[in-house]
DNA sequence: TCCTAAATGCAAGTTACCCGACAATTCAAA
DNA sequence: TTTGAATTGTCGGGTAACTTGCATTTAGGA
């Protein structure tokens, strides 16, 4: 990728607006960029290795681990959001890493330790990931009460609203979403079997509400599923 | 409260360790202390008039509530730890409030806006911060997993035992915790019915396991808990 | 093109846990 | 001390959704 290119990708980060152009700059040196294709493994590193990531192209989940070996996708990351070890590497326990969905992602990353300096430098720019991690936890702390409030076809309306709203393609009521999940792995956002999931889809699909196919997910009206 | 008093409590705080003792003493002139009893609730106050806060003493809970009406306890909040508007104000959708646990609480609060600007002064205090809101996010990422992976009675001793640890007294294996929560509170905060917790309790006081009063609750050995 | 592994479809058996109902107890205020 | 509200105790019915198990279809590499 050429340092242009590179130079632009930052430059175009709401994160880093509050930097003027020498700054993003300098940003560039310590940053990594790297390609990965569908299904391969990112692991943030623990400890002195970890990495902060932020991803330019595709979509990726995130995996937690827990101590017996439970995998949980506690959320998808798409164009523009950071990931990664976004508490510095002060772990506790658990495990996560990230995993690719779409056919490949761009990303580029920064050593934890580098973008602890930086944010030193650019106290408005520690303000900035403050806030964006403060989104995170909303987001979360969401997704938790949609799972003690909500049954299972409730939290998978609210999943394909959300998706929909995000990435979607609206014509009037109908929407168009590019698929990059199985339906394993969407049971496995919204926290319910994969046999369920299935099942709700059919449902759907014989009240001709929704077509699902591997390359892409319409919905006649977001507002009948039911 | 004293000048004196307030200064102390500011000063021994983990996260303005950063700061020098002048530093302090200014930050002292932003904040807003508090006192607060049983029951009594906590608005953050949205948008402009959005605070963070600092419990000095006692516990609370974290309440979110949906669009339905629905009531959630997300978090419980102890002695030193921040909670309120973490996000700056920055909110979407979903309300939450915070109630006391205790019989009195003891908190200082800053405006949002003012937090702002001393964080932009003092980086350091930035990444602090930053550090702390992302174990936030770890912690309920955490509780997150238990919803899905754990049945309730797993879910009830990892309650325990997380609350043990952070606030109980340790004799050999026994362990006594102050109890401030109901039974129904409980259920709430590990995601089950107020029945099912209060059969739990009972089935491990008849084996001789756990004594439950509204006081104390008193564990033989987290570990026979099962 | 074939071939294998993954993804999807379908059904019946099982169960953890919610929910309603009500009694007994505790607590705090009057 | 009384009184009423909140908390705790106990029971059983109902059910959403998990599981197990297998058949069918699809996708992608050799």
């Amino acid at each position: 990728m050429s340092e242009e290119v590179k130079f632009w990708h930052l430059r175009n980060h709401q994160l880093f607006w509050v930097l003027n152009n020498s700054q993003v700059r300098q940003l560039c040196i310590i940053t990594n960029y790297k390609r990965a294709k569908k299904g391969e493994m990112i692991d943030f590193g623990e400890h002195e290795s970890s990495r902060i990531y932020l991803l330019k192209r595709g979509n990726l989940k995130i995996v937690q681990v827990d101590e017996e070996g439970n995998e949980l996708i506690v959320d998808i990351i798409q164009k523009g959001e950071l990931f990664g070890s976004l508490n510095f590497g002060q772990d506790n326990g658990s495990y996560e890493y990230a995993q690719v969905l779409t056919d490949s992602v761009v990303l580029c990353s920064f050593n934890t330790a580098d973008f602890e300096r930086l944010l030193a430098e650019h106290p408005t720019l520690a303000i900035s990931y403050t806030k964006l991690i403060g989104f995170r936890l909303k987001r979360i702390k969401n997704n938790y009460s949609n799972l003690f409030f909500k049954n299972t076809k409730e939290r998978l309306i609210a999943f394909l609203t959300d998706w929909a709203n995000r990435e979607g393609r609206f014509t009037g009521n109908q929407v168009c979403i590019d698929n990059f999940l199985t339906q394993k792995e969407i049971s496995q956002i919204i926290c319910s079997s994969r046999q369920t999931t299935t099942q709700l889809f059919n449902e759907w699909e014989q009240q001709g509400l929704i077509s699902y196919s591997r390359k892409e997910i319409m919905i006649k009206n977001l507002k009948e599923l039911a």
